[in-house]
RNA sequence: GUGGUCGUAGCUCAAUCGGCAGAGCUCUGGAUUGUGGCUCCAGCGGUUGUGGGUUCAAAUCCCAUCGACCACCCCA
């Protein structure tokens, strides 16, 4: 039988990852409390026409990406394709308009799509998100931004650049792409074969072709930020001037655009430096029409998904030294029976104190322990040998340094827990 | 979904024209029946991703399939 291997474009995060994956978690919920956005977990799957009607039926994640299965009671069920939607879902559900507004929510989850993978992308991957609901202050879109660069500011990553948009809403959008669709009339003859395509579909999109013959077109394309309507345009302007007055350099990238149909007025990413050509580490915009599509009471929001094997990605290539894996405080060596008995006993004492104990199993030789003792990185070694037990001792051993090679300390058995305790506070 | 590159031990990689599947690292034991890192010795570890085909003979050539990676599509 052959032996089964994870599915295509999921991965196994195994003990030497996870530190790295603590690392990012606890820092990003600490950036979340700092800007008072609470923890919100939604179910790990939605019925389908969260993500239909949230995300936009023409959109590549619902025409092609979705987890969508039927379940035995003939509901139509799909794997979590996307943040947002779900979050305003709940908000809608449990009432949440008749909170103090915004309501500023935050998720670390698994996010499912059934893409090609390639490094940095892949069927489950996971996303930290935020979402601010109920407020249209472009002063909240600024902060929004502010919070997920603090986040990789905190992790060190380097060679960032931020990118801006507005595409602007419902009232201005449609004169905005009657004007790029004209535009693009008039070159149909010499783009690609796929922008023909988006020029039926979605115009936006064109802006973002990469095949270099289309790039001048797209270039010299009309812009949306001078198409927009009163109210877009000074949003766009209160953001600039938010992200302004917070330090934040940015770009206003007019052929920033993004797949999901959502959005209206400020639309963003961050990108590295360097990196393929999926590197997007983070990006978002508002979507003051999605809880209205969703078929709830019209709601403003503004949020971002950042994804967490990607920050990873940029985290290794700027701390290139890596982080070690946790280890023991003490590795408890024992040699002879009635001594690892006593050992045992120590150590079930030493982890009551809250000290992170280990030890070999089986009767292996003093070399072998102090060696497991070595790979494990623990702090001390805690020698129980035949002649500390006639003695009512065990010897302590510094193993992190060769300066203390050779020093033990002898400690009555009855004193260890607080010794060690003492020499780990030292 | 489209096009391409590549799959040999847990990891990094060798193997001449198609001719006995190897090394380093890791791990286990020993040198040292009470002291890790350094050194030396030995051992464990393989259906060469999987399945078929060609051949006296396949890691090597052919087909299929699975997976990783790269460029698209698109995203985080």
């Amino acid at each position: 039988m052959k032996a089964p291997q994870a599915p295509r474009g999921t991965q196994d995060i195994l003990p030497h990852e996870q530190p790295y994956w603590d690392l990012v978690r606890s820092i990003a919920a600490g950036v979340a409390a700092d800007y008072g956005f609470q923890r919100i977990d939604t179910p790990m799957f939605e019925e389908t026409g969260v993500f239909e009607r949230g995300v936009g039926e023409g959109t590549d994640i619902v025409e092609k990406e979705m987890y969508t299965f039927e379940d035995k009671g003939g509901a139509s069920i799909t794997l979590r394709a996307e943040g947002t939607a779900p979050v305003v879902r709940a908000y809608l559900e449990h009432g949440m308009f008749k909170l103090p507004q915004p309501v500023k929510l935050y998720y670390v989850c698994p996010i499912f799509r059934y893409e090609r993978p390639q490094a940095g992308r892949f069927r489950q991957h996971h996303q930290f998100g935020v979402e601010a609901l109920g407020e249209i202050d472009p002063a909240l879109d600024a902060e929004v931004i502010e919070l997920l660069w603090t986040l990789y500011a905190r992790l060190d990553l380097k060679e960032l650049s931020l990118q801006i948009n507005s595409i602007g809403d419902e009232k201005c959008r449609p004169r905005y792409l009657d004007e790029l669709r004209s535009y693009y009339r008039a070159h149909l003859h010499e783009v690609c074969d796929d922008d023909r395509v988006r020029f039926e579909k979605n115009p936006l999109r064109l802006l973002d072709c990469k095949v270099p013959s289309c790039q001048g077109i797209a270039d010299r394309a009309p812009h949306s930020a001078e198409f927009l309507c009163d109210e877009c345009r000074e949003h766009f302007a209160g953001l600039r001037h938010g992200l302004e007055l917070r330090g934040l350099d940015y770009h206003v990238n007019f052929r920033l655009v993004r797949g999901l149909d959502y959005y209206t007025k400020t639309v963003f990413e961050i990108w590295p430096a360097h990196g393929g050509s999926q590197s997007t580490i983070g990006g978002g915009g508002r979507y003051d029409g999605l809880a209205e599509q969703l078929g709830g009471r019209r709601t403003p929001g503004i949020g971002f998904g950042t994804g967490i094997e990607r920050i990873i990605l940029n985290y290794k290539q700027a701390h290139p030294e890596g982080l070690a894996p946790p280890a023991p405080d003490v590795f408890v060596i024992a040699l002879g029976s009635a001594e690892r008995d006593a050992a045992a006993q120590i150590a079930t004492e030493l982890r009551r104190a809250g000290v992170a104990t280990a030890s070999t199993y089986g009767d292996r030789g003093m070399g072998a322990q102090f060696k497991a003792a070595g790979n494990s990185g623990a702090r001390f070694a805690l020698i129980l040998g035949p002649d500390e037990l006639a003695s009512g001792q065990a010897s302590l051993k510094d193993l992190r340094s060769a300066a203390t090679d050779g020093k033990q300390l002898a400690v009555p058995l009855s004193h260890v827990v607080a010794e060690v305790k003492a020499q780990l506070a030292s």
